[in-house]
RNA sequence: GCUGGCGUAGCUCAGUGGUAGAGCAGCGCACUCGUAAUGCGCAGGUCGAGGGUUCGAGUCCCUCCGCCAGCUCCA
C-alpha cells in the first residue's frame, strides 16, 4: 500500500518497481518519471519497494529531477573521457548549483580543446541509450574491485565510508561508485553543454594531487540550456573589469603592479561619493572620523598579533635606521593608539573611531582580480570601544546601520554568516577558548534578537574573535562578503586598555570591529556589476550629458553644465562634430542617466528636451526645473530616473 | 602559489616560417545637422620581455612577466 502526495493510496506487490507503479498511475507518469521520493528518500525508478509508504514520483521539471539529470549527465562525460583517455583515474563528480563538474586524474594534459570531441563521444553514448543498473556491494569487495581497476581515489573514498556496503552505478562499460539515484538509461539526456576545464586539488588540498575538473551544465531541454548560456553571456557583459575599462572607471597597470588599482576620474567619482555618503552617515550616528599612517613599526603588530598569525598575507618590513616598517594590513592598532592617549572614563563609551584606513595585504598572484580582490584597499573601518554591557547595543547600532546602507545601494539579496574558529587551527586562531566561547555567544544573543537566520562558517573567523559577516548575492549568483562585525576580548588585553567605570577601578573595555562599507575597491566593483555600469544618479559619474544640435548651442550648453556643478551636479557636453544621433548612441554606450538635447528652440525658451537612458524623448522642461528635479534625484538617492 | 588557456595599434580582432592588416577610437578637412554610428583623408605596432632554432620567427622551442578560468585563500 502506498500513499501519493495528493493522498490517495495504490496498492501493489511487495517487490515492484517503482517504474512500475508510475506505469500504474498513469501513462504520462510513466513517461517522465525519472526518479522517485520513497519514504523521504530519493531512489531510482528500478527500485523495488518492500514496505507500505509514501511515494512521490519526480520528472525533470522538478528540482530533484533536474539535479539526478545533472548527476548522470556528469557519469555520461566521465565515460566519454574514459573512452577517450584511457587510464584516467576518476576523482568525484558531483553536481553543483546550475551545472556539474568531474574531476579527473588524466594520463595526458588537455585544454578546453578537448571539451567538443568529449561533448561528441557523450552524444554517442546518449545514442546508445545504455541502461543504468545499480548494485548493492558489500564494502570489501568493492575496494578490490576499484583496487583491480586502477581507481585509487575510489578506494580513498570507500576507506572512509562506514557503512559496511556501498553502491556502484554502470552503464555499459562505465562503473562508478555512486550513491546515486540516477536516470534509468543514458538516452534520458537532452541537451548538455561541457563549459570550461580547470585545474583542483584532489580533496581541495593544495598539498595532493592537481586533478583535471571539467565543468558542464544540463538541462531538460535545448531551449532551457540556450536560455541559460545567454544568461552567462550577460552576466560576463556585466563583469566589473569589463565595464571598468569600457566606462573609464579605473585601469591596472602593468608598470605600476598586480592588484594596485588605478582610480580614473570616473571611478574616482563614484568612490568620493561612496566615502562622502558613509562618512557622513557614520558621524551622523556618533562615530568620529581619524586619519592614521599605512606604515608603522613591525613591533606594533608584533604586540597585536598580526605577526604571529597573520603575517603570510602582510608585505615583509622595510629597514629604516634602526626600526622594521611594515605596510598595515588592518587599521585596529592605530585605532588603539588613539584610543591610549588618553585616560577613559565609563561616561566616555562607547567610543567609535572610524577612518578610510588604506591598507596593503600580500595577496597570492592568483587570487587578484580587477577591482574585487586587490593589494592596497581602503577600508571603511571602525572600532568601537564599549564596556561589556555594551556590546549587545552596539552590535545590533551596527547592523541597522548595515541594513540601512543596503537599503540606499540598492542591495536586496544578502545572508548573515556567523563566522567562527576552527579549534584544531592553533597556528590561525589565538588559543584562547573562554573568550571565544564568550564572544560567540553574546553574537548569538543578537542574532536571537534581531530574530535573523544566518548560516555558520567554521574556520572562517578572524584570528581575534568571531564575527558576522553579511553576504550579498552578486549577478553572477555567488553571495560577496561585503560587511562585517566582530567582538573582540583578545586586542584590548594585548595592548591593555582601560577605561574608570564608576567604582573609580580600570576595567577592560571591549572592541567591535566593523566594516559597513567593505574596502572602496570592493563596493566599487560591486555596484559596477550590481548596475551594470548603469548607475543610479546619485553614483553615477556623469549624470547627465547636454547634446547641442549645432555648435551654436555650445554656448548654452556650456553655460549650464557650469550652473550645474555650482549646484553639485555633473552635467557634461558633448561638443563634438557629430550628428545628433551619434552623440545619442554614445551616451546610451556610456549609460549616462539623462542626453540633454538643446538646439533652438531650448535655446530660445530656456528649457532643455529630455531624454532617459534606455528610453526615447522623454519631453521638454525648463532647464531650472529639470536640474532641481535632478538634485532631489540625487540628494534622495532614488534608484528610478522619474523626475518630479 | 598550483593546473590549463591566452598575450598583435587606445579597444575588438585577422594574420599556420618569407619582411605586419581591418573595423572602431584618435587627428585633419568638409557638412551645421532634432533622438542609437555623416563622408573623405591622415597618422598609429621594437607583435608582453629575454634567450634559442633557422638563410629568415608575430608564427617553432625555452625562461620570465602579465591576464583569464578554476583550486587554495579572502575585505
Amino acid at each position: 500500500m502506498l500513499t501519493l502526495p495528493d493522498g490517495a493510496t495504490v496498492s501493489v506487490e511487495v517487490g515492484s518497481t517503482v517504474a512500475s507503479v508510475a506505469a500504474r498511475i498513469s501513462p504520462r507518469l510513466a513517461r517522465e518519471a525519472v526518479v522517485a521520493r520513497y519514504n523521504g528518500k530519493l531512489v531510482d525508478l528500478g527500485y523495488r519497494l518492500w514496505e507500505d509508504g509514501s511515494l512521490e514520483l519526480l520528472t525533470l521539471d522538478t528540482p530533484e529531477g533536474l539535479d539526478v539529470l545533472r548527476h548522470t549527465t556528469t557519469h555520461v562525460m566521465a565515460q566519454a573521457v574514459m573512452r577517450l583517455y584511457p587510464g584516467t583515474k576518476l576523482a568525484i563528480g558531483p553536481t553543483i548549483e546550475d551545472g556539474f563538474y568531474y574531476d579527473f586524474d588524466l594520463p595526458v594534459s588537455i585544454g578546453p580543446d578537448a571539451l567538443p570531441a568529449i561533448e561528441a563521444e557523450m552524444e554517442r553514448i546518449v545514442k546508445e541509450n545504455l541502461p543504468i543498473i545499480r548494485e548493492e556491494l558489500p564494502r570489501e569487495q568493492l575496494v578490490e574491485r576499484f583496487t583491480k581497476a586502477g581507481q585509487p581515489y575510489k578506494v580513498e573514498i570507500l576507506q572512509e565510508i562506514t557503512d559496511p556496503t556501498a553502491s556502484i552505478y554502470s552503464q555499459g562499460e562505465f562503473v562508478d561508485l555512486c550513491r546515486g539515484p540516477h536516470l534509468p538509461s543514458t538516452g534520458h539526456l537532452k541537451a548538455f553543454k561541457l563549459l570550461s576545464i580547470a585545474g583542483a586539488y584532489w580533496r581541495g588540498d593544495e598539498r595532493r594531487p592537481m586533478l583535471t575538473r571539467i565543468y558542464g551544465t544540463a538541462f531538460p531541454s535545448r531551449k532551457q540550456l540556450e536560455e541559460h548560456l545567454k544568461a552567462l553571456e550577460e552576466a560576463r557583459k556585466r563583469d566589473h573589469r569589463r565595464l571598468g575599462k569600457d566606462l573609464e572607471l579605473f585601469a591596472i597597470s602593468e608598470e605600476v603592479g598586480q592588484g594596485l588599482p588605478l582610480w580614473l576620474p570616473k571611478g574616482a567619482t563614484i568612490r568620493r561619493t561612496l566615502e562622502r555618503y558613509i562618512v557622513d552617515l557614520e558621524l551622523k550616528e556618533g562615530y568620529q572620523h581619524v586619519y592614521t599612517t599605512p606604515l608603522a613599526r613591525v613591533e606594533l603588530y608584533k604586540i597585536s598579533g598580526h605577526w604571529d598569525h597573520y603575517r603570510d598575507n602582510m608585505y615583509p618590513p622595510m629597514k629604516v635606521d634602526d626600526e622594521e616598517l611594515v605596510l598595515r594590513p588592518m587599521n585596529c592598532p592605530h585605532h588603539i593608539m588613539i584610543y591610549k592617549q588618553k585616560p577613559h572614563s565609563y561616561r566616555e563609551l562607547p567610543l567609535r573611531i572610524a577612518e578610510l584606513g588604506l591598507m596593503h595585504r600580500y595577496e597570492r598572484s592568483g587570487v587578484l582580480t580587477g577591482l574585487s580582490r586587490v593589494r592596497s584597499m581602503v577600508l571603511n573601518d571602525a572600532h568601537i570601544f564599549c564596556t561589556p554591557e555594551q556590546i549587545k547595543d552596539e552590535f545590533l547600532r551596527v547592523v541597522r546601520l548595515i541594513q540601512r546602507v543596503y537599503r540606499d545601494l540598492g542591495f536586496k539579496d544578502y545572508v548573515y554568516t556567523l563566522s567562527l574558529r576552527d579549534p584544531a587551527d592553533k597556528e590561525k586562531f589565538v588559543d584562547l577558548p573562554e573568550m571565544w566561547d564568550k564572544a560567540e555567544r553574546l553574537i548569538r544573543q543578537a542574532l536571537d534578537e534581531m530574530g535573523v537566520d544566518f548560516r555558520e562558517d567554521v574556520g572562517g573567523a578572524a584570528f581575534y574573535g568571531p564575527k558576522l559577516d553579511v553576504d550579498v548575492k552578486s549577478v553572477a549568483g555567488k553571495y560577496e562578503t561585503i560587511s562585517t562585525v566582530q567582538v573582540d576580548f583578545y586586542l584590548p588585553e594585548r595592548f591593555g586598555l582601560e577605561y574608570i567605570g564608576p567604582d573609580n577601578q580600570p576595567h577592560r573595555p571591549v572592541m567591535i570591529h566593523r566594516g559597513v562599507v567593505s574596502t572602496m575597491e570592493r563596493m566599487t566593483a560591486f555596484l559596477i556589476e550590481l548596475y551594470g555600469g548603469a548607475f543610479p544618479v546619485w553614483l553615477a559619474p556623469v549624470q547627465g550629458i547636454l547634446l547641442p544640435i549645432a555648435d551654436r548651442h555650445v554656448e548654452y550648453a556650456r553655460a549650464w553644465a557650469q550652473e550645474a556643478r555650482e549646484l553639485g551636479l555633473r552635467l557634461e557636453v558633448d561638443e563634438r562634430d557629430e550628428k545628433l544621433s551619434r552623440k545619442i548612441r554614445d551616451a546610451e554606450l556610456q549609460k549616462i542617466p539623462f542626453m540633454l538635447v538643446v538646439g533652438d528652440r531650448e535655446v530660445a525658451e530656456e528649457e532643455v528636451a529630455i531624454r532617459r537612458r534606455g528610453e526615447g524623448d522623454a519631453g521638454r522642461m525648463k532647464m531650472k526645473e529639470f536640474l532641481a528635479a535632478l538634485q532631489r534625484l540625487a540628494d534622495e538617492r532614488r534608484l528610478d530616473l522619474e523626475l518630479r
